[in-house]
RNA sequence: GCGGCAUUAGCUCAGUAGGUUAGAGCGCCAGAUUGUGGAUCUGGAGGUCGUGGGUUCGAGACCCACAUGCCGCCCCA
């Protein structure tokens, strides 16, 4: 039994060679496509001063963020002055401030790093996992949330899903519906958390909530639920939230808002769902989350936070961002067998086994091979018998096997063997490369 | 943070009402006429039964605590 002190830490993972390309073809898909919206790569450091994150993530987040004591001869007063990044959207605000006048006017940035949460583990759910982020600073415009929108949907369209929703609602919507229905400000982060619920316990269950929690009165609270019936296109939503909220003003701008976005969008894209709220309480305008059939979590989130990076600069520079969660796709991906074939391809194109004397001349065709192009693996031990060696590359399916015998020896011959095939032949050692390339672009 | 289930060889799991040196399948390593794999046969290595306490003449089995994992709740990517 592994004993518990080789098990990675509670929640973090090791990354075998498989998983390692599983991530990296993830990865390179969706950096391409953040890149074809012109979207330019930050990285920051794993650490941040511990002020810079408290207090941006609600109080959920502070107890979850991994703090990191004072070290040396202050380690003993227990005080912690770093902590690990809770997400990469407000490590991208203070960069912001930090570097406004070296950056464009519109910064767009993507940002695929790690990040940490104290949460208990569950199914995609870690304390080491990645984010690919996308953000847009120093605009208002309606466009940016599209545009974000549609990368985001892009990518993941790329990776092979059809049948994602992008969900999207408005905070000052939010505040308009609870205002118009007659809830108290104070009750408001309430009232969202119950109905960011409605699909997990239903439109029952949120009442029940609001009753507990007093927030609303029985009778207002099926009027309010009234407008969360799924039912009807994005329009029929907009105009039934509209005529609640009435002349809120608010309210109204949050509608505008949203018609703008999904007029910059094919319909079938987004749809606009009132009772999404997300928890971050940096959002201020638009948030939006992609969601699959079976993940009981979503895929990815964002939104628009105007006020975040004046928190850091004394003055706001507005911001919308996405956030795609990698190993919810992974997960995903690979339930569905969704990655490519050639992805799990072998390690080596072909294997140079080593026979006796010839190790020298095995290397030097390696070297060949090599120059060439081709992957290749050289067995590390001499003085194993030949049926092992291609044992070995066998069950690695590598599938070519060459080596030089007695016979081969000094005549500038090498023998090749297929292991798919199970022929073989004596080649010239000119010749090896080519005859493998053919076969191994055959298979791509 | 709360509740439930789990933890025995590298992997998946058996282990009868607590009783001598803990098992299987797969995998791994090797052998079956000195240069040829996948099939078959044969053999081998590998476990202080998650950790620490306790009950007992005796515990992998029972009790407690802790750790880790899974499923709900909470929250979230």
């Amino acid at each position: 039994m592994p004993s518990a002190k080789t098990q990675p830490a509670r929640g973090m993972r090791d990354f075998l060679p498989e998983d390692v390309r599983k991530r990296e073809y993830v990865i390179s898909v969706i950096k391409e496509v953040y890149e074809r919206y012109g979207f330019e790569p930050l990285e920051t450091p794993a650490a941040e001063n511990i002020e810079t994150l408290m207090g941006k993530y609600g109080e959920e987040g502070n107890q979850l963020m991994f703090k990191i004591l004072k070290r040396g001869v202050h380690e003993g007063t227990g005080e912690a002055d770093l902590a690990l990044r809770y997400d990469l959207t407000v490590p991208l605000a203070r960069v912001v401030a930090e570097y406004r006048d070296k950056l464009p006017k519109f910064f767009k940035r993507y940002q695929i790093q790690p990040v940490w949460r104290a949460d208990r583990p569950a199914r995609g759910r870690y304390r080491e996992f990645y984010q690919c982020d996308v953000d847009v600073l120093g605009s208002r415009s309606m466009i940016v949330e599209a545009e974000i929108i549609s990368a985001s949907s892009e990518a993941l369209g790329k990776l092979g899903f059809s049948d994602f929703v992008v969900r999207l609602n408005h905070r000052k919507v939010l505040t308009g519906i609870l205002d118009a229905a007659g809830i108290a400000q104070e009750k408001h982060v309430t009232a969202l958390i119950a109905l960011d619920k409605l699909d997990k316990i239903g439109a029952d269950g949120v009442l029940r909530e609001f009753e507990a929690r007093e927030v609303v009165a029985a009778e207002a609270g099926k009027e309010l639920l009234a407008l969360f019936e799924p039912s009807g296109d994005n329009e029929e939503i907009l105009a039934r939230l509209e005529r609640f909220i009435g002349s809120h003003v608010i309210g109204l701008e949050g509608l505008a808002d949203l018609r703008e976005i999904i007029s910059y969008l094919p319909s079938s894209v987004v749809r606009i769902d009132p009772s999404l709220a997300r928890g971050l309480t940096y959002y201020t305008g638009a948030i939006m989350e992609i969601q699959v059939e079976d993940l009981a979590g979503s895929m990815g989130g964002g939104g628009r936070y105007d006020n975040l990076i004046g928190m850091f600069l004394g003055r706001d520079i507005p911001a919308c961002g996405f956030s795609l969660g990698l190993e919810r796709i992974i997960l995903v991906m690979s339930e569905r067998n969704m990655f490519p074939v050639n992805l799990l391809r072998s390690p080596a194109d072909v294997m140079m086994a080593v026979w006796r004397d010839a190790v020298e001349d095995a290397l030097s065709v390696a070297a060949e091979l090599r120059r060439q192009g081709l992957r290749v693996d050289v067995y590390p031990e001499r003085d194993v018998k030949l049926g092992n060696q291609i044992s070995y590359a066998s069950k690695r399916s590598i599938p070519f096997v060459a080596f030089i015998g007695e016979e081969e020896r000094g005549k500038g011959l090498v023998v090749l063997k297929n292991l798919k095939t199970g022929e073989q032949e004596i080649l010239d050692r000119g010749e090896v490369a080519h005859v493998v390339l053919r076969e191994v672009r055959r298979v791509e």
